[in-house]
DNA sequence: CGGACACGAATTAGTCATACTTAATTGGGG
DNA sequence: CCCCAATTAAGTATGACTAATTCGTGTCCG
């Protein structure tokens, strides 16, 4: 390949594998909903469309298979599935999801999903949290107070995140800490894409000190309350964004 | 091919598709901690140990790595990754989990994860459930009353698994909404693994009762504290069984 | 004499082309 | 109306080749 322009299609292509490119590629397509279900690829149409082997393009077929994307069958070919199917929990999925045409659907879904976890997350973190995860959740909450104000949001968000990815931690639960890459997502889409140039707002500061305070001193009702408040403004905010 | 036995391993080998048995083979054993992480398996090597092509043996490995199980990198081999990298929410992987030796631990996972979010999601149930949905419920409910004397359990499991199923659907949360089959999951492992053979307790039937009331009436706040009983119980319960 | 760097050999995943098998659908003939 | 055969696309197998990465070795410099 002497990179002479061919293959310069719509995927950044910054993937390492011709099957993660090739599945960067549809899997965003299909997530935003380029081919609606029902839709029938070909492996070997794929294969040629996208000038790479039949092998690579079944191995990207096998992978959107395994998240419910697609569904594979002989005689047939490759039938992209209703969004109903999709495993809508993959890292993955929510990734291309995010960054498509059904971002808004997505970041609403997750928002929910947040004020379910985050706030159950918080208590159990108050109940286990190592001193540690005390100290560091002090110094995050500490951090973000110490960067909300002057425009200094990409600070503040690295705080934000580390945060919750601690109380996340804290919660001794595999499947909330899991979450934390989401939370991540939900947090740096808002601060990229939303509302860039507000500085964040001195109450929802004053929530993520109390959130750390309760942890420290053991209370899991009031770490609880606090975090609910704290998702409830998120999902408020998002109302706000995008009615 | 003459099935003159050979292949006949440990793999119950109800898949079709050679790749889907290679991954329903390696799966499990993954996830029971059969391959330690930092263990390398080679391609190959599958690929004859399981008298497969590389080509198939390829596919399953892709599949495995989608799901963060292990990953693969030249002239090293396929490296079996820490379980806290592991796609935990990934239905496949929930299943292979609950059927090894992980059991335990991704029960009480799940459980704590069904705390969190089924009580919100009955909230929301109660504020947008269709009336179809809230007729659904309270049948639902109505049959887990019919059926939680007298040895019924496999009919009342239905009617369970259904109402659950409900409320998450009837919270138009495609988040929510996909856990259902996990909530199957774990009711179906509670009835058929821990405790087959005592009849249900009343509270818990009443309870689940009072959501289908309080969903119909609109009522979120009573929705909501009903279905944290429920799931509270359900920790409790699984605190006894599994200490 | 010892260490660091560079170069080359070995190893293993990645890619490709091809030939063949299997299952499911479709349509024609009994 | 049912059954069978032709067709189609996925599934499997194989062999050859590419490419990246690690590791060992050897040389050069300090």
């Amino acid at each position: 390949m002497t990179s002479q322009g061919a293959g310069r299609e719509e995927t950044p292509a910054r993937e390492r594998g011709l099957h993660a490119r090739l599945l960067a590629s549809l899997g965003p397509s299909i997530t935003a909903g380029e081919y609606p279900p029902g839709t029938v690829l070909r492996t070997e149409e794929l294969a040629s469309r996208y000038e790479v082997s039949r092998t690579v393009a079944r191995e990207a077929v096998r992978v959107l298979e395994s998240m419910h994307l697609v569904e594979s069958r002989r005689r047939v070919g490759v039938t992209v599935l209703p969004p109903e199917e999709w495993d809508v929990y993959d890292p993955q999925v929510i990734t291309w999801r995010l960054a498509g045409t059904d971002r808004g659907r997505q970041l609403r879904s997750l928002t929910v999903l947040r004020s379910a976890v985050e706030p159950v997350a918080a208590r159990l973190a108050a109940e286990l949290a190592t001193p540690e995860e005390c100290a560091g959740l002090t110094e995050h909450a500490l951090g973000m107070v110490a960067t909300s104000r002057g425009q200094q949001l990409e600070n503040y968000l690295v705080h934000d995140v580390a945060f919750h990815r601690t109380v996340l931690r804290a919660s001794r639960n595999e499947m909330f800490a899991r979450l934390g890459d989401v939370v991540a997502a939900v947090l740096a889409g808002r601060t990229h894409h939303d509302v860039m140039f507000t500085d964040p707002r001195p109450e929802a500061v004053t929530l993520h000190v109390n959130v750390a305070e309760a942890v420290r001193e053991r209370d899991g009702a009031r770490a609880e309350a606090a975090m609910r408040t704290i998702t409830e403004d998120a999902m408020a905010e998002l109302d706000v964004l995008a009615p």
